[in-house]
DNA sequence: CCCTTTCTGTGTCGATCGATACGGAAATCC
DNA sequence: GGATTTCCGTATCGATCGACACAGAAAGGG
């Protein structure tokens, strides 16, 4: 065990593409897909474009090789939180990891998956499409998660999951757009607090 | 009176000058300060270059001077929602409006002051730095706002006004994105509808 | 009428955009 | 130890970016 397969053919490759990739995800988070510029990416991955292009293929694939990583990365707490015992748990693990991710000191301020693409060119429209299916696939299991809790007893049996759903993850959007003007960490989580005081809302 | 003033001396500018505004501030709201090109821009307004910096002075100009025409076009609502009498009424007329022009049939979905320029590359950064100032412009004077009903006795005493303002803003930025990614009108006054049902949440 | 002022159309500027061609370097395969 | 395969460094591609030079056109002023 822990033996690496086989060396593949050819010349090794001279960097680690694993933490290359974390470092563009880092650009396009601060900077987003048309403000993230190939000498931007190529500079911050330590790499030159030729070897960018072998790695990942396009700046377009590698956005979304990028938003993989930030799923499984920052965003990790959304999964975490669906397995929450009650609708209220769910609710405010979402909020509170939403706040954590998009508020780090050592981080960009603000969620890749908002601000990552949600204006742009014609010419960008592949990844504002990729975000919007991002931001929905959010959606949904959210709303499945507060179905479940529905036919469990936890929520009342008239709650509406979908508005419920929606009504959390507008939330968590409007989080990130005020982590990305640059609100604290502290009052966000304040707000939350407070308004989770009431649940369910709808 | 409506007597215009004296011609100017010169040639006479060719094109209305509001109206190619207005055809900017579409496109800005559209495709956003970076994803708005210059040849973009120009071909909407239906005018040269040369002709654009005549009369706007330069991209970033044009894209502060589109802002307000935003802020007393599409987003003349939070002015009038101030007025009303309530605090209730205010975070009412306030998300309503941001619906409704979040998500006009006729128009960009979502809202100029977010997606306009919400990360962008550092060469944009007066126009992001314009956008943050702008967003929180907006929660001030709802935070003033809401300060004045707890004076008044509309809002319990022990309401914090601020808490309250960064609630409804976050809920208003939130409904940008989600129109932004294509939710419908109806879905979101609904969530609305019932998120206000609880009043004050905090 | 000529002069001044302002605006317009054409053409183009240097910089940067995303993306590659090409040759040499570094590994495995036989 | 050659052949093969893969990767890296340099240099550059055509397209587009925001911005402007220049000359002619259209108005008022004298």
């Amino acid at each position: 065990m822990g033996t690496r397969q086989r060396r593949p053919t050819g010349r090794p490759r001279g960097f680690d593409a694993d933490e290359a990739l974390d470092r563009a995800m880092r650009v396009f988070w601060e900077h987003g897909y048309e403000g993230a510029s190939l000498t931007t990416l190529t500079d911050a991955m330590g790499i030159s474009s030729t070897s960018m292009y072998a790695a990942f293929g396009n700046k377009e694939e590698l956005f979304r090789k990028a938003l993989e990583r930030y799923t499984e990365g920052p965003s990790a707490y959304l999964a975490r939180a669906l397995e929450e015992p009650t609708a209220l748990g769910v609710a405010t693990a979402i909020l509170t990891g939403t706040i954590r991710t998009t508020t780090r000191p050592t981080g960009p301020h603000g969620c890749l998956g908002v601000q990552g693409a949600l204006a742009t060119s014609d010419a960008s429209h592949a990844a504002r499409d990729l975000l919007v299916t991002w931001r929905d696939s959010g959606y949904s299991r959210v709303r499945e998660r507060f179905g479940r809790a529905v036919d469990d007893g936890d929520l009342p049996p008239e709650t509406d999951p979908a508005l419920l759903a929606r009504y959390v993850t507008t939330l968590a959007y409007g989080i990130a757009v005020q982590a990305a003007s640059g609100v604290g960490r502290d009052e966000l989580q304040d707000m939350v607090d407070a308004a989770l005081l009431t649940w369910p809302p709808c």
